[in-house]
Parts: C-alpha cells; structure tokens; sequence
DNA sequence: ATAGAATCTAGAGTGCAATCTAGGTCAAGC
DNA sequence: GCTTGACCTAGATTGCACTCTAGATTCTAT
C-alpha cells in the first residue's frame, strides 16, 4: 500500500486527472511539503507518483475541502513523515478538526435556516402579490 | 422598522460592535455598494446609521458566513435598492443561494464520515499500541 | 529523426476579502 | 478651551491559495 516496485508510477499530469488537482497546485504542494516523502524522479527530471501519493492527495482534497488550511495539512504531513511515535499528535489533530468541521456545519445549517425562511417569506409574497415582512429600498434622508 | 425618525443614530463604531464587522469593513462594504441606501453624514461628515443598516447587515453576516461572496450580497443589495417590483429575482437568487448551502453542508457531512472514520482509527491504534491503517512514512528510493 | 505534447524551474500575478497606514478632522468630557 | 478618542479619505498592504508566465528540457508517437 506504499510501494512502486510494481508498476506505480504515474506522471504529474495523471496524478492531476486523479485527483482533481491542477500540475501547478501538485508542484506548488511540493514546494510546500504537503507530501509524505521525496517524490522521486525520472533521470530526466520529472516527478514519478505512486498510488500511495495520490491516495494521500485524496485525503488532503477531504481536509482541505473541509477547510483545513494548507498550513494544518502541512503539519499533519510533518507528523507522518517523522515517524511512528507521535500517533497522539496526529489524533489529536484530527480530533481538534472533526471539531471544527462539526462546527461548521452547525453555523452553516443556522444560516441555512434563516435563509430559508426568507425564500419562503419571498415565495409567499411573490405569489399573492403582498409585500409584508421584505426588504424595501428605504429612504437615504 | 426602517426609520431614524426616533432616536436610532449609530456611529460606526456603534454598529461595528452590533454586527462582529470592523469599522473598516463596514467603510469597505459601502464603497462596494453593499448597503440598501446611502448611508446619511452628520454636518461633520461622520456616518449615521439606522437600525434597519444593522438588520441587513445581519443578513448579510449570515450570507457571507454561508459563503455568498460579496458580489452576490451585491446583487441581492441592488435587487433591493431598485424597489418593488423584482421579488421573483431576489427569490431566485435566494433560492439558489440555499441549494449552494445544502450543498455545501452536504459536502461537509461526507468529509466528516472521512475524518471521523480516521480519527477512530487512530484512537484504535493510540490504545492498543498497532499501526494497521495507518499512515507511514513511506520510503522515497 | 523529429514534431508536438508534457514537463521542468523560478518567480510573477491573480482574486478575494479584508485590514492597515498616513495624515488629517470631529466631537465629548473635563 | 483643550485634550483625547473616534472618525474621515484614499490608497497600500496583507494573507491565503493557487495560477500563470517564460523559456528551456524531456518524453512519445510517427
């Protein structure tokens, strides 16, 4: 599950069809140590991913989608590359994002109930043609 | 409900603490035209706001927080601002806007089972000492 | 062998949403 | 009256996360 003595090696441009990612972002997530290893080259110079990097990629695109920042995902890649040890550190890391992402989804779904509450208020006026309870364009005076 | 007819004048500052957004914020989203009105100066030049600034103001907390960029609170501002008669359109536009929440949470809750489906596993792992599932540093040869 | 596509590097540029700076003006309390 | 804090404008700066540029090199298919 982290070999590519088989055959694994994938370009940049594959690793960006899989996993949704631009060759701009992969190389700038290199340059930022996003990456759990060296991503070793041909002789010629270009990037050879295995499996095991884009399935971390996938990882990654949850996390960051779920609003880690880079600079968390960098963290949480600094922990695994250093080892077995700090397996607490990284728990602690994941639990701490849960958190966040539990909250944000409480917030989101606050906002999405005041919202709602608007269309409907919208859908009411809109279709019995009364005006009560929106937003005119009050007077500047 | 929208009037400053009573004693319902507010400094800047005074909303700034209403509504959790900086004073520069608030000069920011009137330069962009986020408001429903001019918002009125005393002779010296200072804003006057009303409590009906600080309403739509929470409105548009909640949009932003649930991620319509300005440029859509702009649209919706100047839906408002050109008077009765494009509810239908400000409809729409809120109609769209809760979908894009839904979908938004909807992502959120897929992520969460991701991460949360981690963070089991690693306090698995923390407790009883094994390393299956787990991330290792891979080798890079 | 060679054309064309993909990749390389270093660094500049983009977009969003503020946020801050500089150099003042205004207003409230003592 | 005067100090002090809040406020004013215009414009520069920040931070994040890419995204693109330019010019050179490498790989692939014919």
């Amino acid at each position: 599950m982290s070999e590519q003595a088989t055959e694994d090696a994938l370009s940049i441009g594959d690793v960006a069809k899989a996993t949704g990612l631009g060759v701009h972002a992969l190389r700038f997530f290199e340059r930022e140590e996003l990456f759990l290893r060296p991503i070793p080259r041909t002789a010629g110079g270009q990037r050879v991913y295995g499996l095991a990097d884009v399935e971390w990629l996938l990882l990654c695109n949850r996390l960051r989608d779920s609003g880690m920042p880079i600079a968390g995902v960098k963290r949480f890649a600094r922990l695994v590359r250093s080892g077995p040890g700090n397996e607490p550190e990284r728990l602690a890391l994941l639990e701490e994002h849960e958190r966040t992402v539990r909250d944000k989804i409480a917030d989101l779904t606050a906002s999405l109930e005041i919202i709602h509450g608007k269309v409907l208020t919208y859908r009411k006026h809109v279709e019995d043609g009364t005006a009560a309870g929106l937003w005119s364009p009050p007077p500047s005076p």
